[in-house]
Parts: C-alpha cells; sequence; structure tokens
DNA sequence: GACGTCGACTGAACCGGATAAGTGAGCACA
DNA sequence: TGTGCTCACTTATCCGGTTCAGTCGACGTC
C-alpha cells in the first residue's frame, strides 16, 4: 500500500502543494471552502505529513528522547519508570509527540547518545534522569545547545531547567514523625551513592538528625535491588546499638528489610520501625503494611514534559517545583516497644 | 551550534556530496585512501547524517514502535514491560535503532497510532503486546505491510511473524507439579480475560485439570493488581470447598494473595500452597518465598527485536519459540497437611 | 594510435514537505 | 480609466541526504 504524499492531497483538490501546506497547517493564504476541501481529502485518503520531510524543512522532530542509565536487572524493579514514562506520554501524545527511549550502559554512552540524536536532529529535547555531581551531561546540553529538563534537583543542574520535589523536606517530615513516636535510633539504606538526590537525601538526614541531636544515626547505601537492601538491613539490625526505625530508599529495599527483620526474630513495627520511599500497591500487600512517602510520579513525569516541550517552543523556562512526598502512615510504624 | 552536514564533510574532504555519500555507505566509488579520508573527517568534525534526510531519500527510519495499551497503574507495576524494553533496546541500540514509545488508551488508539506511524514514515516496523482474539491491529498491519513482530501467542497473528513462549507446558507442568504434592482443588487467577495469553493459559488449564481428573479446579480473572487479586484470593478461600494450591497470573497478585491468606489465618505452604507467574526479586521477599514461574524477559525481547529487524531487513521471518518458563519450587509449595 | 574498459569521481535529480517570491483576478477609490 | 491593494493561489527554492547517469583520465589491447 502506497503512502499518501501532499502531492496526491494536492492533485485530487486540484490545487499546488503549497496550498495544501497552508491549508493544513492553519496559514493564511487559502479561502475556507478550498481548506475545508483540503482537509476532507486529506482526511479521507488518510495523509499525515512525512515526519521526515517535515523535519527536513522545518525543522522540528517532533519527539521527545529519554535515555535511562541504570542496569537492566534494576530498571524493572522499580515502578518510577515506567509511572515516570507513562506520565511523559500522555502530556506528548496529546500533543502529537513522540517519545524516543534509549537504554544506556553508562554516562559517557548517554552523552554519546545526546551528540548523536543532536546531529541527526532526531529529537527536539531531552529529559535527565538521576542527576550526578558533576554531571557530564549538562555541560554537553549546553554545548549542543539541546532544550532539556532535567527531573530532579534542585542545584547541579547549569542553564538547564529542571522540575524537582523537596526530598529533603519529605525526609526531614518522617524523622520528625519517628522522634515524635519516640525513635532515637535511626537509620536510612540509600540508593546509589553517586545519583544526587541520593546525596541530598543524605545531607537532609544528617541535617536533621543533627538538629535534634540523634547521635546514633547511621546511614548505609545500596543499588535499589532487594538483595542489597535486605544485606544492608542485616547489617544494621547486627550493629551492638540497633536501630528501632529504618527509613529506605524504594519500597522493594523496605519490603526485603521487613523480610530480614522477621527472619532475625524482630517484629515490625514493635522492635523495629520501617517507612519506604516511593509508595507502590506493593506496600499495602505485604504484613505489616509499610508506612510509606508516596507522590504521584505519572503527574511527575507530566510535568517535566510540559516544560520540555515549552522550552523547545522557545518559552522560557526555569526550574519548577513539583508536590513534595506525603508520608502515609500504616502498620509498620509505631512507638519503638522498650522506649 | 551548528549541526554538520555532508556539505561540509565534501568541502573539507575537497569532494563531492556523492563521494562522501558513498564513503560512509562502504558502497564501491571511491578510493580506499578517499574513503578513509572522509571518515577521519566526518569523525573529526562529529558529523552524523540527518535521519530525517536520509529517511526521506532512503525510506529507512531506523526506528522501531512500540505501544503499550495498559493503564498507566498496572504498567508501572509490573517489571515485565520495562524488563522487555531493556531487552529490545540491548538489540536495537547494538544496531543503532531507536524505540519510539507509545503508551496507549485502547485498541482502537493504538490502530490509530499504527497508521499515524505508517503515514509520517516514522517507524520501519513494530512490536505488538497483549494480542486479543480477533485483534484488530493485526489486520490493520497486514494492510499497512508494516513489518510486524507479535510478542505472545501463539495462533492469531495472522501473517505476521511471532515470537512466543509455550505457556500451555509452562502451566500443565505447574498443575502436575502441585497433584504430585497431593493437591486435588487447585484454583487459577488469571490475568485480563481479554488478552490472547490469558486465555491460553485458561484452555492449558482446563486441559490439564481434564486429563488429571481435578473436578474441583476454578478459575477467576484480574487485572494483575494487587488489590484485584487479594479479592480474588478472598473469594476463593470464603468459598465451601477451597483450594489448596492457587496459581496466580503474575508476581504481584501471587503476593497479594499470600498476605489473604495469611489475614484470614490460613499458613502457607500447609493450608494453602501458592505459585506465581513471571518470577522477580519480589518472590524471593516474602516469607515464605514464593514457588514461581519464570523465564529471561530481556532475552525474549531481545529476541523479538532480532526477529523485527530480520523483518525490516526483507528477510523471511516465521513464528519462533521462545523458552518454556521454569519452575523454581520455593517455601511456598508444600503437599496439603489435610491430604 | 584508435578503441574499449575500468575506476574514481562529479553533477543533477529526487524524496516530501515548508516557505518566500511571484502572479493574476477582483475590488475600492481617486 | 487607471492605480493600488488585497486575496487566493502558483511557482520555485531549500532542507540533507541517496543514487543514477555521466565525465574524465589511466591503462591495457590489438
Amino acid at each position: 500500500m502506497k503512502r499518501p504524499t501532499i502531492a496526491d492531497v494536492a492533485r485530487r483538490a486540484g490545487v499546488s502543494k503549497g496550498a495544501v501546506s497552508y491549508a493544513l497547517n492553519g496559514q493564511p493564504g487559502v479561502s475556507e471552502a478550498t481548506r475545508h476541501r483540503i482537509l476532507t481529502i486529506a482526511a479521507e485518503i488518510g495523509y499525515s505529513p512525512s515526519s521526515a520531510a517535515r523535519m527536513l524543512s522545518g525543522a522540528t522532530a517532533n519527539a521527545v528522547g529519554l535515555a535511562l542509565c541504570r542496569p537492566a536487572r534494576t530498571l524493572g524493579i522499580e515502578p518510577f519508570f515506567m509511572e515516570l514514562i507513562s506520565g511523559v506520554e500522555a502530556e506528548l501524545s496529546a500533543r502529537s509527540y513522540a517519545l524516543t527511549l534509549q537504554v544506556v550502559a553508562d554516562q559517557e554512552a548517554e552523552v554519546a547518545v545526546y551528540r548523536r540524536w543532536w546531529a541527526e536532529r532526531r529529537v527536539d529535547g531531552v529529559l535527565v534522569c538521576d542527576l550526578r555531581t558533576d554531571d557530564r551531561r549538562v555541560p554537553t546540553l549546553e554545548e549542543l545547545q539541546l532544550p532539556a529538563v532535567v527531573i530532579g534537583g534542585p542545584g547541579h543542574t547549569g542553564s538547564l531547567a529542571s522540575v524537582w520535589a523537596d526530598d529533603a523536606a519529605a525526609l526531614a517530615e518522617t524523622v520528625e514523625y519517628l522522634v515524635a513516636l519516640g525513635h532515637r535510633r535511626i537509620a536510612r539504606v540509600g540508593g546509589l551513592p553517586d545519583l544526587l538526590h541520593t546525596q541530598i537525601r543524605d545531607n537532609a538526614f544528617d541535617a536533621v538528625c543533627r538538629r535534634l541531636g540523634l547521635v546514633d544515626a547511621t546511614a548505609v547505601w545500596s543499588d535499589y535491588t532487594g538483595e542489597e537492601g535486605a544485606r544492608a538491613t542485616r547489617r544494621l539490625l547486627s550493629s551492638a546499638q540497633r536501630p528501632t526505625a529504618v527509613l529506605y530508599d524504594n519500597d522493594v529495599m523496605a519490603i526485603a528489610g521487613l523480610s530480614v527483620a522477621q527472619e532475625m526474630g524482630l517484629t515490625v513495627p514493635g522492635d523495629l520501625s520501617i517507612v519506604a520511599w516511593d509508595d507502590s500497591p506493593l506496600c499495602q500487600l505485604v504484613h505489616p503494611p509499610l508506612t510509606a512517602l508516596g507522590r504521584d510520579i505519572p503527574a511527575y513525569g507530566a510535568h517535566a514534559a510540559r516544560q520540555l516541550l515549552a522550552a523547545i517552543a522557545g518559552e522560557p523556562v526555569t526550574s519548577v517545583q513539583d508536590e513534595t512526598a506525603r508520608l502515609t502512615p500504616r502498620g509498620s510504624t509505631a512507638p519503638p516497644r522498650n522506649r
């Protein structure tokens, strides 16, 4: 089956290619009657302008790129990315933008992907995840002048716009809540220590613990997998002064931690309180259900996509704050038994 | 920063655009010395051919499309899609193909997306997931002659190639295993009943139960969410003749079922054995760890991507079988207590 | 030495749109 | 009646590649 081109529409309408182009793009230069006739014919024969041809002259690819730099193993585990993508998609498809996805091995590969996309004019802009300190992607994107929106922050985004949530505030609120319950020995199991958002949470944790005089606060790091979360929990619970509450950087590690606690004969929340960051349906499936910090991830993605589209349209965009995660107390947190 | 074009390379090399094109594409028509000089210059100035221009003349988009038709809520829950995507990606990026992703609301929207991609020449082929009986996408893709590979089956794929796994065999093996343990009342909690792969499993379940004379076998359906899985389990366990073993169509529902059983005072595996389809790290995190049917999903995706690339290259492709899911017995299955 | 052949390369057409410049009809107005 | 202006188009050019038809010099051959 042959794809209809603008010439086919023009022929059937008895006008020139130029007239069809004006009609379809809502430009002046054709009468309303002709415009309507052309639109009808275009719909009839199922015509959509070739993205390639349009890109070549118009210079807009109508596509946005997203490169994910995580091992396949952890990508699947976390609902975060898939939810983010569905939110991004909702916004993009409403404006007929396509999403080009690429899974990369490391930052170097990601930078190479950006350069290629740029040279090939494949995307109009990119979304950047998992920012690191001194991220090489930021200067690269600035150099290429490729519109970009960083998902995460605040800080370290150079001249790029970002959409961020106040994780520091959410973390402080959570620690305060645990302290209000009577906990004094609180531990944190963080995600990948290279990631900026892990560091932001680390700093917030240090700050709030110092402020509240929690001298026994400890933090360990992991890679978001259940295995690592379990190992970290075992280490924490085996220490002489074991914590009475643990705050995990994702739900999978929290569930793993819950299992470890139970396997070590500790009751949750009696002997140990557990809080998960990222509230997913899983948190409500386990016993006891997990107290969790949750927020609307698809909305976060949609927000970022809107910012990126604005940046692509040439509108001035700055960093904007998304909603802060909300703490949902469930059965996994309570006052420590041996208060 | 200006993007380098083929003309820039040609000028610096002192040759014509045509010569550069031949050199870069490995075509005859240039001497080895010139080819080498051109390649060096291209690398130097960071030249990549514009995908638009290449697409316009060469008619290949160097991109494949994947439309996902699931509510955002269930997309994130299941690691399946993200793992599939990472497998697909691994194969595509090795050959510099891009993956265009679109999340759609329903089958009608998905068909519209295919038509648009085709008319816009945005993709060279598509991967099709979640086949249904009498799927409208199949005749549409046949009509458009858009290369496509169906992920799933067997059957109902018309003239399209597919990559499929023998779920029927895996299911039969699992039921036989449960029967060997001594179970006679076995239930199945299926996924979305409209999906072909649910029906294939349904039929296999019916067949094996008939063959083994399990008259009390029952099946109910769900939407893959933990909530629905929990509800289905409650219904099953509340019936007069409650099952002694339940087989779930995904891991999230199985974990929800485990919770429900424990909340109803049943011990697992003493009173109830549980098997999950799709083995994820989660299955090992709960107590008891879940017996699960697992397979290598990224490899499955890579397999499908290879088939699609072959189809795009014009090679004759037929339906091929991927590996069958393997049963990993863990703590959630045992002989029924009141045998 | 005329001729055919081959390799290495050039020039131009083409893909399908967007868009600037040009054209001609119709109309208002002096 | 002629001028100027607007409207509704057409024509031509351009975007950056691929590719086909030439061109041109070197070489081998009889």
